[in-house]
DNA sequence: TTCCCAACTTAGTAGCATGTGC
DNA sequence: GCACATGCTACTAAGTTGGGAA
């Protein structure tokens, strides 16, 4: 086996996880920041004022007033013209209603450098709409939604309780998606029986868990009643058949069950790329003699000796046969699964049955950090009910623990929303089991992050004209701040908590980025005060972006660069908490990450708006693209899948065909309506009209198919399931289609008088009800 | 005021289930 | 009915946030 090498290769280009491309400092260089910064932290807390960085401030202040002087000038004079523009946009949107032409913006190539950061004189902030078209309604409109909605449901019985176990809500998720049916166009007529399971469906509906519309505790309380069965232990250690064998330096060597066991879960990785990897391999090999006996112990004292090959094979071969099973057995496991899903995977919460996130306890294995993790593949231990602590209601029925074991303990705490957690042993973080996101608890929170982005859409201008103000400030601390706060503004980038050294890999956020993470070009191509990010930020996902700044934050940016290590902290007097608590003072309930879901949103908004496309592939195009915006915005970003090639190319072939196919019945089509011409009758009228549908027909399948390529070559390496999950208020899109329809139905109206093609018109309507709702959970 | 940690959200990926085309 | 592609979900790592102890 290969040594440390195998981590160089892999990973994508700029959007990647870390690589060796990307520079990391080496133990001594990390040695030294560490230290460095400690120095420094000890500085910063005695002299706070030291001599030296009152001296270079004030020569800064002193420069920065000089500049201030000349500049101030012109950076009014741009205000002034953003004004302008602003309110030409409005009256623009104004007069173009909610039907807004053209197509959406693309993304630059590399899908970080986003045209709406890089246009060549940009408007610094992103400027949104004041109104609303009812996609993102500011606050004030919300409680007139929400009666709107009070007084469309007076007749729902909200007294109802409602439990719901598998079956139900795996036909509940069947029939939303009838429902959905029902406003589609019938596309797959053999399912008749959906049409009756429709009705059924809408009644079912009707008696849903509105828990939206109830009150709410507002004693910090997240439950009053809670029940359930505990959490589902992994299954014990089967030891291997006789005949697989474990080999050291080429010589058999029979393992007891604890080195067998943890050699297994390496041997289960062994395709995997993190097998090649120095640090895990050392790790893992650490870890795994802990669980060997002495003898194995002094035998065994080189991983590269170790031959885990038919262990491998072993666990492939079960793999395929489990491929290989008969429908029946397949039947069984899933009847099985069912099982326990319907045993332990809900839980009573206040009267109402809830689906549980995860209620397996995570097996052991060994840990697969991501990046350059110092503590991959190391052992995680096997989780024991010893481990474990049960939260439930005291007048519940208590879920018993295996015979002849016990909890750890049995708690009763309402105020928080886990119903199991554990301390693991790589990090010592606790780990929890919690309700699925379907539940009320989580649909709660949900809600309440959207309402408080929402909020922030009423005061983001007052805010970003604070820290625009703050730019110019005296205090060093409140500059920081300010330029950190228009970067995750405008950038969407994550807070950035400091972290323990050594203990993770090395990723950063806004609040902990460092001076190596940034260049400064004073000019470059036609643009002037580019800053160039490039750094590794959560899951070692790789940051790269260059971004035009306006002059003061390039200015300032030079100021806090200034004397300092490549390793020091660019915003050496900012946290994260400092930051937070400036926000909160600004916001009730703003926090950095508030910024995120807001310009994510607004984003999703804004790029919807241009949604025209009136046929549905052009639709789930555009729909895809709005969503890429803002995935790229918050650099969401994934491997590309390892079929992509491959697939790629069977979708060309298939483009490739369809052309052939359309040039050949285009053939046709002339030689008919050649026919046509000469005979005028009506056996060669009928083939003209043939041969014109099958052209029309080829054509739109064509389009699909180029569509369909389109989408995926520019979904390659972008993640999408994230935003859509985490980011996109739903609301959005729902309104979105909702004002789809308002204009379908104008549109209707318009067809009709002018006497359009009814054909054409039933066509468009179709569609129109055809676009379904991107999947929310 | 700082540090630490519990509690929760956000994140990418592996693998399974389902759909599609032949 | 099979093989392959695709989408979805479970899993769990890695963040953020806020509160309490020191």
């Amino acid at each position: 086996m290969s040594g440390d090498h195998g981590e160089r290769d892999s990973q994508v280009n700029s959007g990647s996880r870390a690589n060796d491309t990307h520079k990391h400092k080496d133990k001594h260089k990390e040695h030294r920041r560490k230290e460095h910064k400690k120095d420094k932290e000890r500085d910063k807390a005695k002299h706070s004022n030291s001599e030296h960085r009152e001296h270079s401030e004030k020569k800064h202040r002193d420069k920065e007033k000089e500049r201030v002087k000349h500049s101030d000038g012109s950076v009014d004079r741009h205000r002034e013209k953003q004004k302008e523009k602003d309110k030409e946009k409005r009256r623009e949107e104004k007069v173009k209603s909610s039907h807004v032409e053209g197509k959406p913006k693309k993304e630059k190539e590399n899908g970080h450098a986003r045209e709406m950061w890089n246009s060549p004189s940009p408007p610094a902030i992103k400027s949104e709409p004041e109104e609303d078209n009812g996609l993102y309604p500011s606050p004030k409109h919300n409680k007139t939604l929400k009666r709107e909605r009070d007084e469309e449901e007076f007749e729902y019985k909200p007294k109802k309780i409602k439990t719901e176990n598998g079956k139900k809500a795996k036909k509940r998720k069947q029939e939303y998606e009838d429902e959905e049916e029902d406003i589609k166009p019938k596309k797959k007529t053999k399912d008749k029986k959906a049409g009756a399971d429709g009705k059924k469906a809408k009644k079912e509906t009707e008696e849903k868990w509105k828990w939206w519309e109830e009150e709410r505790s507002t004693d910090g309380s997240k439950w009053k009643f809670l029940e359930h069965k505990g959490p589902v232990l992994a299954p014990p250690y089967e030891p291997l058949p006789g005949h697989v064998r474990f080999f050291y330096d080429g010589k058999l060597l029979r393992l007891s069950a604890p080195a067998e066991e943890v050699a297994t879960f390496f041997a289960k990785m062994l395709d995997h790329e993190y097998t090649t990897k120095e640090m895990f391999r050392k790790n893992f090999y650490k870890d795994w003699r802990k669980e060997m006996t002495s003898e194995e112990k002094s035998k065994i004292t080189d991983i590269n000796k170790c031959n885990f090959t038919e262990m491998s094979e072993y666990f492939k071969a079960q793999s395929e046969a489990r491929k290989q099973m008969s429908k029946d057995e397949k039947l069984k496991i899933k009847e099985e699964n069912e099982r326990i899903l319907q045993e332990y995977g809900f839980c009573v919460m206040d009267n109402h049955k809830e689906r549980i996130g995860n209620f397996r306890i995570e097996p052991p294995g060994l840990f697969r950090g991501r990046g350059d993790h110092p503590k991959m593949g190391m052992l995680k231990r096997r989780i024991r009910p010893e481990d474990i602590i049960i939260n439930c209601s005291k007048d519940s029925k208590h879920p018993k623990p295996p015979q002849g074991t016990r909890w750890k303990e049995v708690r009763h705490d309402n105020k928080v929303t886990w119903l199991v957690s554990w301390t693991e042993n790589i990090q010592g973080s606790i780990k929890y089991i919690m309700l699925n996101p379907s539940s009320r608890i989580k649909g709660e929170k949900d809600w309440q992050k959207y309402e408080t982005a929402r909020r922030l859409k009423k005061c983001v201008e007052r805010l970003r004209a604070q820290y625009r103000e703050d730019w110019k400030s005296k205090e060093m601390r409140v500059r920081q701040r300010a330029v950190a706060l228009y970067f995750i503004d405008k950038l969407a980038l994550r807070a950035g908590n400091e972290k323990e050294e050594g203990e993770t890999a090395d990723t950063v956020g806004c609040c902990s980025l460092r001076v190596e993470h940034i260049k400064l070009y004073p000019k470059m191509d036609d643009q002037e005060y580019v800053v160039e990010f490039d750094f590794l930020g959560k899951d070692s996902i790789r940051y790269y972006n260059k971004m035009p700044v306006e002059k003061r934050v390039f200015k300032n940016l030079q100021l806090f660069l200034e004397n300092k290590q490549p390793e020091d902290d660019l915003f050496d007097r900012l946290n994260t908490s400092i930051l937070n608590k400036h926000l909160q003072e600004l916001m009730d309930g703003l926090t950095a990450k508030v910024f995120r879901t807001y310009n994510a949103s607004i984003t999703l908004q804004q790029q919807l708006k241009e949604l025209t496309s009136r046929d549905i592939p052009a639709k789930i195009l555009s729909y895809n693209r709005a969503n890429r915006a803002v995935a790229i915005l918050c650099n969401h970003q994934r491997a590309a899948p390892k079929t992509f090639e491959k697939s790629m190319q069977n979708l060309q072939t298939k483009i490739d065909e369809k052309q052939k196919q359309l040039s050949a019945t285009r053939k046709q089509l002339k030689g008919a309506k050649t026919e046509h011409k000469a005979s005028h009758d009506d056996r060669s009228k009928k083939m003209v009209e043939v041969k014109r549908k099958a052209v029309q027909r080829i054509e739109e399948q064509l389009m699909k198919l180029q569509m369909q390529a389109t989408d995926r070559e520019e979904n390659k390496q972008i993640a999408l399931g994230t935003s859509k999950l985490n980011y996109l208020d739903p609301r959005i899109s729902v309104a979105c289609k909702m004002l789809y329809i308002k204009f379908l139905i104008l549109s209707y109206f318009i067809l009709y008088f002018l006497r359009t093609d009814s054909g054409t018109l039933q066509h468009n309507h179709s569609i129109y009800f055809s676009v379904g709702l991107p999947d929310q959970r």
